[in-house]
DNA sequence: CTTTAAACGAGACGGTACGTCCTGTCTTAGT
DNA sequence: ACTAAGACAGGACGTACCGTCTCGTTTAAAG
């Protein structure tokens, strides 16, 4: 064994996965319910039938409590994963759009609160940037990549620029709460997809 | 008297511009210091020498206290106006890049925490929108547009757009911690003022 | 004013007594009903309809919460006054008589709770000593010091230790929980009051 | 097999005497340091190394331990037996004067917690009663009914109350923290030890 | 010698209470 | 009328223990 990690021997009860998994689900109820400001660890216990104890045991707070939420795909439909059509442009802007109005009512709420989240805690932030650009395949990077490689693309295309600058319009005008057309997609991801 | 709104009496005395300064100002030090989250009423209105209800008189929360100290000037420099230099992709880049490292320790950590407020609060959101963009003269959709009418632009790009999506790119990185290196920022401006 | 004390001009709401009066209410009613050791303040703080912040406000802890009460005469009859009849060693042999079934069920519990509330604390033991000792006039001492001047003890008789002697027998009788009859009551009476 | 209530077969190791010491000797360790109030199980298990099941199987709760401690003499100096010199007075006088400054610093405390302890427990109040009045022979009691037999006392002296008056002197003075003096409880044996 | 089951150390579990902090409203006394 | 001060009911925080319950290990009697 590599890390000769601190347990030293170890006997005893092992986690309660159903503990866990009622945490988690509860975290994404309350989530889904009120917003990361109205979230509490609290209600969470309470929710999940669960002692405070036992959240603090594992977790260190709402951030981190949240962050295996969306590391779980309970927050996410998790099926935002960039379908490969052999149309760059059309994929993406498709993805885009489906992101944009996360699948029904609510959804852009649930990005919204997700990014105040993140803005406040530092390893949320990176769990919410990886899921979003997908360093797993399936992510736009992934498939921004790909398209480079069959030649889709003009060279010199920065994909992990692309894809930040693409992220970025969803994000800001989601904080700011101001809709984009399709058309506007679909002329940025044009233009993103050139190089100069 | 012209509106019968104004009631026969009213006397006492008004509005202390004296407390009003001291509350924004406590406001713009605690949030300097302790960010959005750890921002409290109770704190302002401690740090201001001020009774609670004062605060609560005037304004409807946290919000709305960031929110005016905000259009005041009180959080950021002010001067983030866009020069016009002559050359567009020269003054933007210089701009982006002076509100990307948002001068100073901290300064990424202000526009970060004012985000996530954004991100809870909608009026506020509209606050930081116009501030951003610069819904007055000086800002960059202006700038974009003046460029436009005197024809270093081609006709045809969509200045709101494209504010919004250099913009996007300050917001994600910012939220997400990762820098963004000038050349990143030149080739981006490039291809927005281009199109297609 | 004698002592300048630490309040400099203070205005502000005064104390609300309805409060108070709750609180103390309450904590006689869980005290009575589960004993010192069953008692919390969040207990007393639902019963009461007030705020946690409001009982820590004015109060240290459970110890100085239950004195309160006993010298506000919530959790003893207050008549436990000696009364003179002129005949010390009746008066006195019935004041404890009265004392060691402390009128009613679970009245020598209510005693033994507040013996182990003493024992922990020890500004409670000292109101708790006045109280039984009675430093007011109605106090055992007193009915003493009166009786010697009457002349119907012998001179030299301490009314201090006698009065402690007699509580001591009550007070270790409540603890070990063993009966006392009236005439071991009577006999000792009659010893201590006759000096040697 | 006398009685059926032992099960077909039971294997298996008896109970670890090394556990049973190790946990009265931390129960004996906190409750000096801290007092009954602030003995928790946890940290006798902790003290002892030893799992908190293992307490539980064996004892029920913190007045069992400390039962077992005082039974065990490890609360208390144990030979506090009263000495046989022929002369009761004196014999009584220095016992309780012994008793009264229990060895030193924190002597007294010790017994008062005992009391606050016996105070909300039954059974412990027994264990503290008969090692008080010592039920064996080196007890109070036993001294005095000596005392009786050989003639030293009047007859008609009732050697129980007597020893329970001497004890209620300790014990009140103890719970309210007043010191008491040689000369009376000198007084104090004199008159008891002779009947009306 | 093997089986078997209890006792062991460790500690996770659902809970209750702790004492602190903040919220938004209300109440004073002082301009 | 407006202020500074701050008490109020309420609710969440993160911590400490409670008593019960699982783990895996150790150990001793029964087979």
């Amino acid at each position: 064994m590599a890390n000769p990690e601190a347990h030293a021997h170890r006997s005893g009860p092992v986690r309660s996965d159903d503990a866990r998994r009622a945490i988690l689900e509860a975290v994404a109820g309350e989530f889904l319910a009120k917003g990361y400001e109205g979230l509490t660890i609290q209600g969470v216990a309470a929710a999940a039938h669960v002692g405070k104890q036992t959240i603090y045991r594992w977790w260190g707070g709402k951030a981190e409590l949240v962050a295996d939420c969306l590391v779980e795909g309970l927050l996410w439909d998790t099926e935002l994963a960039v379908v490969d059509t052999g149309d760059v442009v059309h994929d993406v802007t498709t993805w885009i759009a489906h992101m944009l109005d996360l699948d029904r009512p609510g959804g852009r709420d649930v990005l919204r609160s997700l990014l105040g989240a993140a803005a406040s805690d530092e390893p949320l932030a990176q769990h919410l940037d990886e899921l979003l650009r997908g360093a797993h395949e399936g992510g736009v990077t992934h498939r921004l990549t790909v398209a480079c490689e069959r030649g889709e693309l003009d060279e010199g295309v920065d994909t992990v620029l692309a894809t930040d600058v693409l992220l970025g319009l969803v994000v800001v005008r989601t904080i700011v709460r101001r809709p984009t057309t399709h058309d506007e997609l679909d002329s940025l991801v044009r233009q993103l997809l050139t190089a100069r």
